[in-house]
DNA sequence: CCAAAAGTGTTAAAGATACACCCATGC
DNA sequence: GCATGGGTGTATCTTTAACACTTTTGG
């Protein structure tokens, strides 16, 4: 900072791309869009795009997003938007420097994006198809990955990818597909209901799942944001 | 990235900001400098300046820390440097645009910087003594701080905080500076002796830590990079 | 001898794991 | 009834936490 001259530096742009994932189908799945020009015209990517000159990054991804893909504005304002980390390498975009914050973020099982403009090529992707991507988009849709993985351990994050009233069971599949191991479900159901915060039973009639079985117990995410302590997946890796 | 047009967007700056932290006297210490000009001049502010046209953000942290602190080439060559998230508020910097990357590095106590150019103004300082800093320095330095105590809990960073080779007490002296608490020895040092890969012990002959007590082994630290299961910290709580 | 810091051992509580088993529903 | 998923109980093992005690140094 010390030697300060505006028109020393040559224009950087700085961009958003986000890494919006939810479960489906038992898999996890990202938020893409095909790419309608060059560089990777054609290509699936990730939704995202320029900083405007008044606005912060996570304003801007919150705008993008719902220009992108046509999720409501309701839901994009609410959600939770987590930085993911910021991608500079000189060569990451092929026409100038490009320096992009990428974000994540977590939603429930949501209806097929539709809507107008650009949302029209939005659409989710199982994560296991999703590369090739523009850019250098596998590498941050594996950062994100990783990430969320291990926010699953010792924090309530998997409640985001939860309906506003969830079960259990439904929880626990949250778990069992991001880690994609299987969880003992006596044990896990335990490890939920002692952990203070993490979720709060709704009063009210029980709700069947799928159409067998005895109907399960809804909940709320609770108050707490943090695990403690942690719940730690069977098979530990970790960044 | 749906709109492209180069000459549509303003310049904005791209920064790298670093909170380089130690341990010195049972306290966590940061490197500052002191700004030289307007805005801020005179204040405290991280080391850290503008990320050139064909380097990536991390090469710029590097480049930066070595010509403003004055640390050796090998020290900043073989320094962990983690990226800890990105400040884009629009009015952080009164003069323009300016994105800034901020690193954290941690570091074992080195002797106070010296040398030349800018590193005459670096010097350590108490975390408790560095506000009020320039720009939103204090905020980055909050995260830092918040940050680094997470990360003792699940991975083996504490090991940067001590020289190549190093005693369990001074290991602890790290948890407990920058945590705030104080663990109890014996504890400490089954959780670590037992966390495979965290120490390997040093043959030869063992070291006297202070003037007085038994002379204590010594540990390099180990090939490992994440704690499992974690040390968590007495009182628990997390971002 | 005493103080100080390193290192060992022991015990009790808390948490994780692996099950066996019962309950309520659809078919 | 039976398959399916929800829910409860329990025995066992591992990890943590608290603390008593021994060892080796300097003064």
């Amino acid at each position: 900072m010390q030697d300060y001259d505006p028109g020393a530096f040559p224009p950087f742009a700085v961009t958003v791309d986000l890494a919006v994932c939810t479960v489906r189908e038992q898999r996890l799945h990202v938020l893409l869009v095909r790419r309608g020009e060059d560089p990777y015209q054609g290509a699936w990517a990730l939704p995202g795009g320029f900083v405007r000159p008044r606005e912060s990054a996570e304003c801007a991804a919150r705008r993008e997003l719902a220009e992108e893909t046509g999720l409501s504005q309701r839901t994009v304002e609410h959600l939770h938007l987590e930085q993911l980390r910021t991608y500079s390498d000189p060569d990451r975009d092929p026409r100038m420097r490009v320096v992009s914050v990428a974000y994540t973020a977590l939603l429930p099982d949501l209806p097929e994006p539709r809507g107008g403009g650009d949302a029209a090529h939005a659409q989710w992707m199982p994560l296991a198809s999703a590369s090739p991507l523009a850019f250098d988009h596998d590498r941050i849709l594996a950062d994100a990955y990783e990430r969320i993985g291990a926010k699953l351990e010792y924090t309530c994050l998997a409640t985001s990818f939860c309906p506003p009233e969830f079960t259990l069971g439904e929880l626990q599949q949250v778990y069992e597909t991001v880690w994609g191991v299987e969880l003992d479900r006596p044990n896990f159901r335990r490890k939920v209901l002692t952990t203070p915060g993490f979720v709060e039973a709704v009063e009210g009639a029980p709700r069947r799942t799928g159409g067998r079985g005895k109907p399960a117990a809804i909940y709320r995410a609770g108050a707490a944001s943090a695990l403690h302590p942690p719940l730690l997946r069977p098979e530990g890796r970790q960044s």
